[in-house]
RNA sequence: CGGUGAGUGGCGCAGCUUGGUAGCGCACUUGGUUUGGGUCCAAGGGGUCGUAGGUUCGAAUCCUAUCUCACCGACCA
C-alpha cells in the first residue's frame, strides 16, 4: 500500500473527547471516527487490525473443534419473549419495530436465535455435542458508552454456543474453550489472566472471565504471585491467617469528640487503623425478623457487598441503613456504633475477627470503646467472608500472596446449563429415546475491545506500538526526498516491489512529505518496522532498519532488507 | 437516571460579562523556500456561531425551550 493512495487520516491534535491513551491514540493514528455515542467506523488501518484478530480468534475456534455460522443483527421479539428476556433485560436491549410494527431487537447477544436454530436442526444425540460460533456486531444500548470502542454500543463480538446432553461433556468443552482462549491471548501477544467470575444469578454455573491487564482496566483483578489463582476482587475469598491474640486491655470507653471516621478516631488514640473497627448498619432481609443487621469490619478494609448480599440475613438489593432510622434506635450517629451491647444480628468480617484489643463505637455519640475482645465483651456474633481483598492477602489457593490490578474484560466463557434451552424446549432424543433438554455454554470475546485493550498495553510517548500478530503493516517504507532523488526513488520502489512479492504487508510512504512527518505518522500508527532509505546510508548501500516495539537501529545491506523482515 | 460542564470552519480554541452580522492555531489549496525528526515566507478557500422561538433598529453575545456531546456519580460510619 502506498500512502498517497491510502486513507492514512492522522491527526496531530487529540479530540478534547478522549479520555484514555488507547482512545486518543485511535483517533490520531486514524483507526477509527465516532460516528454518534457509542458508534464508530472503522477507518483502513483499524479495519485491518480489527480484521487481524478477527482471524486468530476463527483460527484458534476452528482449532478447538467450533463451527462458524452467521446469525442476524436484527432478531425477533418473540424468541426474547419466550426466554423471558424480553422483561428481563431492561433498557440496554433496543427495541425496534418494523413497519407492521411488529417488535425486533438490535441483538446484544444471541443466545435465544441459536437456541432456537438448534432445537429445529437437531433432534438426535448422535448430532452432539456441538459447538458453533459466528463473529458478528452485537449492539447494546449502554447507560454511559465511554472510552472509545472500549465501551461502544455497536460492538464486534465473537460468540460461541455449545450444546451437550451431559454435563462431563459440557465440561469438556468448556475446558477446550478455555485453553483455545488462552491461545488467542498468546498469539495477539497480551499480558492477560484467566480469572474466576461472578457466576451471576444463574446458579451453580460457572464462569471465568478473560483480562487484559491495563491500569485504565474498569475491574480489580486479584491474583496469586505464586499461582494461577486469579479472580475479580468482586469475587475474590479473603481468607485470614492471623489468629486472634489474648484479650490483654480492660474494656475502657474512651471520649472521642467529633471523631466520625475510622481515620479520624485512629488519629485522635494516635492507633493505627488496623485495630480500629467500622460497624456499618445494612438493611435486613425482610424474611429474618430483623429492621437491621451490623456488620464489623477492620477499620482498614473495605465492604465487599457482592459478598454481603449472599449472607440470608441481609437485603437484596444491599442498602445501607437510614442514618435517622439507626440514630433513633441506637441513640447516637453512624460514626459511632459498635458492636458491644449491639442489639441486632451481628457479622463480623474474618479479619475483623482475629483482631484483640481493638477500638469501635460505644453506640453513644463522641464515646468509643478501646481494649475491645470477641467473646468476653461480644458474645453473639457470626464471623463471614464480607470483605474485599486487599493486595498483600493470602491467596485462597494457599499458594502466595494477592496482587491486584486493573484489568480490562476481553472474553467470558460460562458454563449456561439449561436457562434457555429449557425455557426454549430445546433438547434432543437420547439413546434410551427420552426427550431430553440440552445443557449449554456460551463463549465471548470482545474482538473490537481487544483493539483497544492492546493499545493500552502497548504504547509510548510516540504513539502505538502494535505486537506483529495484529499490527495494521507489518513494515514500513521511508524514502527521504524521493521526490528529488532518482536512486532513493528506485531502492524504495525495488524494496516495496520485493515485500509485496513476498506478501509482506507494507507501507510505502510516497507522500512529497518532510521527513519528520513520515517519521511520526509511521511511529503513531505504530508499525513494527521501518526501513529508512537516505542519501547517506545508500552511498555504503545501506538502509536504516527501525524497530517500533524496542527502538533498536540498525543499517543494513539493501539486499539483506527482505530477508531480514521476512527472518522476523 | 442524577450532578456538572460544553456546543463557534475538518480538529483545538478565543469572542459572549459591557449586543453593532466572526477571529486565532493546526489542517487544506497555490507559489516559493527547506529536506534525516511535525521548516519558513507569501497569497488563498472554507464557518452565520447545535436547533427553534423570543427581546431588540440590530443577537454568536440577552431570555425561553429543545437537541446533542463530554466528564463525575451507584465507595461506607
Amino acid at each position: 500500500m502506498r500512502t498517497s493512495e491510502y486513507l492514512l487520516a492522522t491527526q496531530k491534535e487529540t479530540p478534547a473527547e478522549a479520555e484514555v491513551i488507547s482512545h486518543q491514540l485511535m483517533l490520531r493514528a486514524g483507526l477509527v471516527r465516532k460516528l454518534a455515542s457509542g458508534l464508530y467506523t472503522w477507518l483502513p488501518s483499524g479495519l485491518r487490525v480489527l480484521n487481524k484478530v478477527a482471524a486468530i480468534v476463527r483460527d484458534e475456534m476452528n482449532k478447538a473443534g467450533a463451527i462458524e455460522i452467521s446469525m442476524p443483527v436484527v432478531q425477533p421479539a418473540d424468541l426474547w419473549q419466550e426466554s423471558g428476556r424480553w422483561e428481563e433485560y431492561g433498557p440496554e436491549l433496543l427495541r425496534i419495530k418494523d413497519r407492521h410494527q411488529r417488535d425486533f431487537v438490535l441483538g446484544p447477544t444471541h443466545e435465544e436465535v441459536i437456541t432456537s436454530l438448534i432445537k429445529n436442526e437437531v433432534s438426535s444425540y448422535k448430532q452432539l455435542p456441538l459447538n458453533v460460533y459466528q463473529v458478528q456486531t452485537k449492539f447494546r444500548d449502554e447507560v454511559r458508552p465511554r472510552f472509545g470502542v472500549m465501551r461502544s454500543r455497536e460492538f464486534i463480538m465473537k460468540d460461541a454456543y455449545s450444546f451437550h446432553i451431559e454435563d462431563e461433556s459440557l465440561e469438556q468443552t468448556y475446558q477446550r474453550m478455555h485453553q483455545a482462549y488462552c491461545n488467542v491471548f498468546e498469539r495477539i501477544g497480551l499480558e492477560y489472566r484467566p480469572v474466576i467470575a461472578d457466576s451471576g444469578s444463574i446458579g451453580g454455573a460457572v464462569s471465568h472471565e478473560f483480562h487484559v491487564l491495563a491500569d485504565s482496566g474498569e475491574d480489580d483483578i486479584a491474583f496469586s504471585d505464586q499461582s494461577d489463582y486469579a479472580a475479580n476482587v468482586e469475587l475474590a475469598e479473603a481468607i485470614c491467617t492471623e489468629t486472634r491474640p489474648d484479650a490483654t486491655q480492660a474494656l475502657t470507653q474512651v471520649s472521642t469528640p467529633g471523631a466520625k471516621t475510622i481515620a479520624a478516631v485512629a488519629e485522635m488514640l494516635d492507633l493505627d487503623t488496623k485495630i480500629c473497627v467500622k460497624t456499618l448498619v445494612v438493611a435486613a432481609d425482610e424474611e429474618s425478623g430483623h429492621k437491621h443487621i451490623a456488620i464489623v469490619l477492620r477499620g482498614d478494609h473495605q465492604l465487599n457487598d457482592i459478598k454481603a448480599i449472599k449472607h440470608p440475613l441481609i437485603a437484596t438489593p444491599f442498602t445501607m441503613a437510614d442514618e435517622k432510622d439507626v440514630t433513633e434506635a441506637l441513640g447516637c450517629g453512624f460514626g459511632s456504633i459498635g458492636p458491644v451491647g449491639l442489639d441486632m444480628p451481628i457479622l463480623v468480617d474474618r479479619s475483623a475477627a482475629a483482631c484483640a484489643d481493638f477500638v469501635c463505637g460505644a453506640n453513644e455519640d463522641d464515646m468509643h470503646y478501646t481494649g475491645v475482645n470477641w467473646e468476653r465483651d461480644v458474645t453473639d456474633f457470626e464471623v463471614v467472608d464480607l470483605r474485599d481483598v486487599v493486595a498483600g492477602d493470602a491467596s485462597p489457593d494457599g499458594k502466595g500472596t494477592l496482587q491486584i490490578r486493573k484489568g480490562i474484560e476481553v472474553g467470558h466463557i460460562f458454563q449456561l446449563g439449561d436457562k434457555y434451552s429449557k425455557a426454549m424446549g430445546c433438547g434432543v432424543l437420547t439413546e434410551s429415546g427420552k426427550h431430553q433438554i440440552l445443557k449449554m455454554g456460551c463463549y465471548g470475546i470482545g474482538v473490537t475491545r481487544i483493539v483497544a485493550a492492546a493499545i493500552e498495553q502497548n504504547h509510548d510517548k510516540f504513539g502505538i506500538k502494535w505486537p506483529m500478530a495484529i499490527a495494521p503493516f507489518e513494515v514500513a517504507i521511508i524514502p527521504m526526498n524521493m521526490h528529488k532523488s532518482h536512486r532513493i526513488m528506485e531502492t524504495a520502489l525495488k524494496l516495496y516491489a520485493d515485500f509485496i512479492a513476498e506478501s509482506v504487508e507494507v507501507l510505502f510512504d510516497d507522500r512529497k512529505e518532510r521527513p519528520g512527518v513520515m517519521f511520526n505518522d509511521m511511529e503513531l500508527i505504530g508499525i513494527p518496522h521501518s526501513i529508512v532509505i537516505g542519501e547517506r546510508n545508500l552511498d555504503n548501500n545501506q538502509v536504516e532498519y527501525k524497530n517500533r516495539m524496542t527502538g533498536e537501529k540498525t543499517l543494513i545491506n539493501i539486499d539483506e532488507v527482505l530477508a531480514f523482515i521476512t527472518n522476523q
